[in-house]
DNA sequence: GAAGAGTGGTTGAAGTTTCAACAAACCCCA
DNA sequence: TGGGGTTTGTTGAAACTTCAACCACTCTTC
């Protein structure tokens, strides 16, 4: 496309690993979904699991979840819902502020997690940690440490 | 959780590695998507303007345009359905097989895309390209080629 | 201690994606 | 030449996400 006055295009190399990122990401999460089905789950489920059974107790307020796990609490609600139903996670008021609810990680969405971490951490292992240069692996480390960073930089 | 038998978790380092990364793709995304919003657009249906306005005559098979935007042929059709609602696409029905179908980029498409990239590219700059050392992200350039190309190994 | 502002979470409808089934066209080979 | 198998793309329903509105509760502040 034409230059414009003040558009600063990437150069093609900055192009070319912009492109390749979003290819990588996109086969990253193929590759973990695929073998999260297998189980009956999605990433997102999975790791409102995962951050249940770190959380004290097995339980999260709903709201800390959906920060957590990088959700809309909208969307948290109804996928919580769904995994209420099977049995995964169970709603529990809380008594100290009573608008808020935790939930709970059952045995049953225990016993899955803890059926379905293996082969999802060997997935990762295998896309991922193990497909990558330990140098550039480091590497990227950082890098998404400073994606982070950004935009908060002036808030701390 | 408890160790098993041949369970070989990630070290600590590798988790804290793989976390960040999965914060901040999701961080990425967000920023993008924001600034596409304003436009009326997404990721996805970005990319597809930029594929087509890229190919020849500015149009692509529905089946060559879902493989390049990393969508199943499903979800193209109704994205592009959808985008054709908008007039920034065209189907053309493809004389040589007459089972397939061109997505032509339209004018006003293409004027949407000249409209929306100076500040797209500018997020993706913000977000990552100048968020990152230049040698990190080199090695992210060489990381996800790695990702890239699990899998399609023996298959080559 | 009650009005107003803010927080936590849900709801239902609209929008999007996935899934399985399908129709039309092509390809091959006898 | 006309089956059978494959490829292309669509369809409609089910599943999921987003969005705006909402209720119930808490936290001020006067």
């Amino acid at each position: 496309m034409s230059e414009r006055v003040q558009a600063r295009w990437l150069t093609t190399e900055q192009q070319q690993i912009w492109r390749t990122f979003l290819l990588g990401v996109a086969r990253i999460q193929e590759h973990l979904d695929a073998d999260l089905r297998r189980h009956g789950l999605d990433l997102a489920e999975y790791e409102i699991l995962v951050c249940l059974e770190e959380s004290e107790g097995r339980r999260l307020r709903m709201s800390e979840l959906a920060e957590a796990v990088h959700q809309s609490r909208s969307r948290l609600t109804h996928t919580v819902s769904r995994m209420e139903r099977r049995g995964l996670v169970a709603r529990v008021s809380c008594p100290e502020d009573r608008r808020g609810v935790w939930a709970q990680l059952t045995d049953a969405g225990f016993e899955l997690l803890r059926s379905a971490a293996p082969s999802h951490v060997e997935s990762v292992r295998e896309v991922f940690v193990e497909a990558v240069d330990p140098d550039d692996f480091a590497a990227l480390g950082r890098a998404f440490g400073r994606v982070l960073s950004v935009g908060r930089e002036s808030a701390d």
